[in-house]
DNA sequence: TAAAGATAGTTACCTGGGTAACTATATCGG
DNA sequence: CCGATATAGTTACCCAGGTAACTATCTTTA
């Protein structure tokens, strides 16, 4: 059985990432979650909660808690859409002057993970993952 | 940055596998967690949480509450060791009845989840992964 | 147009995994 | 031998993400 090992280390291998994520981002106040929304933001401008659940593969509910926690800090606004059911989530300029720090932080982390891990490897790794994942869906 | 979509990909494959697995264990009255204790167990008989929480990479604190969940089920005893600060972990006589039923559901899945994907690409993703996480460690 | 159904978001509650602080037992050094 | 230190396990509490049930707002359709 082959397949238990791939499971085990592939969900090792996330949470090791994840962990180390967070410990970097520790000091700047963020966990995991909210980096990546914040990071989707940055890149996308203004989005719906569902269009941020559907980018992040995330259920509502969870999207729901980790925007409340980044507009109770002051990172994120809620904007009522013209359809009034829609909050439109978008990064507020305290977080634009923060996010090259926070950038620059992360880059550091995953370069880091990575450094011994050759590109082509990754690139090879990347392709197996996507492949699989897009397969799956 | 190839890194973020790298660690997201990562990401995302485990919670669907990990979503999949434990809807498929639902009928069975377990979650994924349980399940890898009681695969670790059924390989290797007897193991203090400690040598559980080193093989499955998990600190004490969830593995002690994995534990209490599958001993409250009827499928864990846990017998004081010689050393009386550990807690030797097995399999009951009820969970050792259960098991090839077991087994054979979350065999099942996991082929649905692999069913195509290459088997190459599995060894390849597998060893990628192996080589990675070791490296990281 | 009024009623039925679909959709966005929230709330409550569950498992999974992490850290910090604690207890109890073992071990080691003076 | 006894006090200091190390280790196994537990408890309490945090975040991440899942489902079920709910509200409020569209959208269909009879």
């Amino acid at each position: 059985m082959l397949s238990h090992e791939l499971f085990h280390t592939l969900h090792q291998l996330s949470r090791h990432l994840t962990n180390k994520l967070n410990e970097a981002l520790k000091p700047l106040g963020l966990y995991s979650a909210q980096w990546a929304v914040i990071f989707v933001l940055k890149k996308s401008g203004s989005l719906t909660q569902k269009e941020l659940c559907d980018y992040l593969f995330v259920e509502a509910p969870p999207m729901t808690r980790t925007i409340q926690r980044l507009v109770k800090q002051g990172y994120v606004r809620q904007v009522p859409g013209k359809d009034k059911r829609e909050k439109h989530v978008q990064l507020t300029e305290e977080a634009l002057k923060q996010y090259p720090e926070w950038e620059s932080v992360v880059n550091e982390v995953n370069q880091g993970l990575l450094k011994e891990f050759p590109t082509s490897s990754q690139e090879e790794l990347s392709k197996l993952q996507k492949g699989w994942l897009q397969q799956l869906l």
